[in-house]
DNA sequence: TGAAATGTTGGGGCG
DNA sequence: ACGCCCCAACATTTC
């Protein structure tokens, strides 16, 4: 790294790590020269005025990163338009010397980032990439033969044996000296966002420490209830960099110095999701192809269903199955779903519909406030057993049991879909098996208030052994049985 | 991070 | 007391 100079100015651009608080690239930028622009790019497509979830939720984290550089003395400066002639252009009014951002690796990103780069180039300006959006690095986590791993636990392994290797994170720069707005730079009001109600980094740090002073503790159980409150509720935060990764690991070190046994195991269960998501994130940086497809070929000719007028049912949250219409409603109200929720509603699209896992994985993508390619395509492919390390094809959800299991009181189903609120317990996951004067004591009579099942989850079980099973040449206790057939 | 089908075991009712 | 049957509970296999 150079020296730092105050007469090099230098553009940090705001993008997927939208904080102050141990924000490598702004850091290093300010590390290198003393006066830095802290800049957005905010896209001028009319579609981006749509307030969906996640987009209420982006702006009101810009307007606390506005906030932060604000008390810090700067403010962010916004331009609109594409970054590719944005940043040219901005480099120019602020007469800069070089960009920084956080690097990023999915192949759009990559691409764009490397044209930004040439045009970058031809000014005499650099583009620095920083890496800070996982704990370590696809390069970093590597086996003996320095190829990356396939699958999760050699994986983890790896990747806790160089635990120590890992930075602690760096607290918000108490001052950064104000740039004055250059030509085409404005301030964030007028974007006329209106007054943020939550959603900033400030929020993101109150509701970790609640998280790591009380329900961590009990993670590795009460996770998996939909109903209660038991997870972090950090990955909106973490898919836009409103709270940075380190930040995170850290604090459920901190938790687990001064914890219980009992308690240390919830932070381990926590600490491995942290995990599961830099090993997805690995994934796609050596094997991107599974973006756009099966992880594994075999799974390329599954006969999946194309009926739009199902795939709206799913989407809608009115299947006739409580479980996944509570989580699918939850998605389009929330911006979020429950994880459990998400395994549900996911083997419900695959193995009760039959439609292509990519179309639930799209439309997650456009829903989720914590929309992250990697971590998305990951899950997708283990539900449908096409990825990596993924669960086997032939394991299938029951939604009524799983709504039985992991929503026993149908607290859940009640929250997100009212008109099954009246129903008692013992009947809420499979509302048809009440008779006509139970349904109508509770207020929902099927093929009324609520609709009937859409499928027969047996016969949909046993059409999805029989597609899946085409494909399946892979399987090693397959290719055993059908030899013993032969001999 | 599954569920269904199939197999096994053992207690209790019964003649 | 004994064998038999039934079936629930648990275990194993299969998808």
């Amino acid at each position: 790294m150079s020296a730092p100079s105050s007469d090099r100015r230098t553009i940090v651009w705001f993008r997927r790590a939208l904080r102050t608080d141990d924000n490598a690239a702004l850091l290093q930028a300010m590390h290198d020269a003393q006066s830095v622009v802290p800049l957005l790019c905010v896209s001028d497509d009319p579609s981006y005025a749509v307030l969906s979830p996640r987009r209420r939720f982006l702006q009101n984290v810009i307007a606390s990163l506005d906030a932060s550089l604000r008390s810090a003395g700067t403010m962010l400066h916004v331009r609109t338009g594409d970054p590719v002639s944005v940043l040219p252009a901005a480099v120019r009014a602020y007469g800069a010397v070089a960009v920084y951002a956080v690097a990023l690796s999915d192949p759009s990103s990559i691409e764009r980032d490397a044209r930004i780069e040439r045009t970058l180039k031809s000014l005499g300006v650099a583009f620095v990439r920083v890496p800070d959006r996982v704990l370590r690095g696809p390069q970093d986590v590597l086996t003996g033969a320095r190829t990356p791993f396939r699958v999760y636990t050699p994986y983890r392994n790896a990747w806790m044996s160089g635990v120590d290797e890992i930075a602690p994170p760096v607290p918000a720069p108490g001052r950064i000296a104000p740039v004055e707005l250059a030509e085409g730079s404005f301030e964030l009001d007028r974007l006329g966002w209106g007054t943020p109600e939550r959603g900033g980094a400030k929020e993101a740090h109150a509701r970790l420490r609640t998280f790591m002073s009380g329900a961590v503790g009990t993670y590795g159980s009460s996770r998996d209830f939909p109903g209660t409150d038991g997870t972090s509720r950090m990955s909106p935060y973490l898919s836009v960099g409103a709270i940075s990764i380190r930040r995170l690991f850290h604090a459920a070190r901190e938790a687990a110095a001064d914890a219980s046994g009992a308690a240390r195991k919830g932070i381990d269960t926590f600490v491995n999701e942290l995990v599961w998501r830099e090993f997805y994130y690995q994934v796609l940086v050596h094997w991107p192809h599974a973006i756009r497809g099966p992880f594994r070929p075999e799974f390329a000719d599954i006969p999946w269903s194309r009926d739009e007028g199902v795939f709206r049912r799913w989407k809608d949250g009115t299947t006739g199955f409580p479980i996944v219409d509570a989580a699918m409603r939850q998605l389009r109200d929330e911006g979020w779903m429950h994880n459990r929720a998400r395994m549900i509603v996911a083997s419900f699209l695959t193995k009760d519909l039959h439609l292509h896992w990519q179309w639930g994985e799209q439309y997650f993508f456009s829903q989720l406030t914590d929309a992250d390619l990697a971590s998305n395509n990951g899950g997708w492919q283990w539900t449908a057993g096409t990825g990596t390390d993924a669960s086997p094809w032939f394991r299938i959800f029951n939604p009524v049991l799983q709504g039985k299991k992991f929503d026993p009181d149908g607290t859940y189903v009640r929250r997100f879909v009212p008109e099954l609120s009246r129903l008692p317990a013992a009947a809420i996951h499979e509302p048809w098996r009440l008779n006509r004067q139970e349904q109508e004591a509770a207020g929902c009579v099927i093929g009324r208030q609520y609709p009937a099942p859409m499928v027969d989850h047996a016969e949909a079980r046993a059409k999805t052994l029989m597609i899946y099973r085409v494909g399946d040449h892979g399987a090693a206790a397959h290719g055993r049985r059908r030899a013993a057939l032969f001999s």
